[in-house]
DNA sequence: CGTAGACCCTGCGCGC
DNA sequence: TGCGCGCAGGGTCTAC
């Protein structure tokens, strides 16, 4: 469900509201989700104080005070809600995974229906070997990630730029949603191998990534369905969107007919008249 | 090696 | 109302 800007909103969120508070109790679903959560998180956290809270690719990390060295790790899957409840619930709901009692009697609570989510912790120095970290790409807003890593990318890459985009083994942060909307962005159509992006068109996609993902984390993320930030609220990127989720919908540059394709088993949107596939023979 | 596809799981809205 | 189908901001694993 969420992408980078959805996860980032939620780790900004949460650190100002978490930081400091001292772990009472640790709960777990016993469901297994993308992997079994460690019985032994329960007691690992106890009485330990959060320190930080940040984000890496899709995933939230957490820190504490009295162990610098563990990491508390939540990935939200598809369908995961990550929520710090002021007041404790009298009644956990279904789905609710993972709970944390703090302190001053607040709750954080991983719900997720499909468990897809993630929640585990690794020891600092385990970091590199852990198998999930191991193959994750360049972050958007890092130093690393300019235009000529890009171009690199995407250098002999027989793989369609959509797919390309979302996959986090070379860029991480970018799914479904802004895929479509950087493609829209920049005028490329979603099925054009990542070879074919000329040295003018790997600026603009460059660029786009950055403006696209800061824009929509300045609106707190996409609500489509599942997704709210820490504290409940919705974001309201979904209101910018120009392709995604618009079948059928007028293009807003063009007024025609936004398409829905199907890419690895992933619904991609586009405009066929502003993103045409062969620029030397559109239509 | 890189790529395409199946698969993991629950819930919701739709057409019949 | 009930049923079956397709679809959903994720990622991994396998076969080629």
């Amino acid at each position: 469900m969420p992408e980078l800007p959805e996860v980032e909103t939620i780790c900004r969120g949460l650190k100002p509201n978490i930081t400091g508070l001292r772990v009472k109790s640790v709960k777990i679903s016993g469901k297994k989700l993308r992997i079994p959560i460690p019985k032994l998180i329960t007691r690992e956290l106890n009485n330990k104080r959060i320190a930080n809270v940040y984000r890496r690719a899709k995933y939230i990390m957490i820190e504490f005070k009295e162990d610098k060295d563990l990491l508390l790790v939540v990935h939200l899957g598809m369908s995961g809600r990550f929520i710090y409840h002021a007041q404790p619930l009298e009644k956990h709901n279904k789905h609710d995974h993972f709970i944390i009692k703090f302190d001053d009697n607040t709750e954080l609570i991983l719900n997720d229906p499909r468990r897809f989510g993630l929640v585990t912790m690794l020891r600092r120095q385990e970091m590199d070997d852990f198998k999930f970290f191991q193959k994750l790409g360049l972050e958007p807003f890092s130093d690393e990630f300019d235009v000529a890593a890009l171009k690199e990318i995407l250098k002999n890459r027989s793989k369609n730029i959509k797919n390309t985009l979302m996959d986090s083994s070379l860029i991480v942060g970018i799914g479904n949603i802004y895929a479509s909307e950087i493609l829209f962005k920049t005028k490329i159509h979603p099925e054009r191998a990542a070879a074919s992006i000329t040295d003018a068109e790997v600026k603009k996609i460059h660029k786009a990534i950055l403006t696209i993902l800061e824009n929509a984390i300045k609106a707190g993320g996409s609500t489509l369905r599942d997704y709210t930030q820490a504290d409940g609220k919705i974001g309201s990127f979904q209101f910018d969107f120009n392709v995604y989720d618009r079948e059928g919908e007028a293009c807003t540059k063009c007024k025609s007919k936004i398409i829905r394709i199907v890419q690895s088993n992933r619904s991609t949107f586009f405009c066929a008249k502003c993103q045409v596939k062969d620029p030397c023979h559109p239509g």
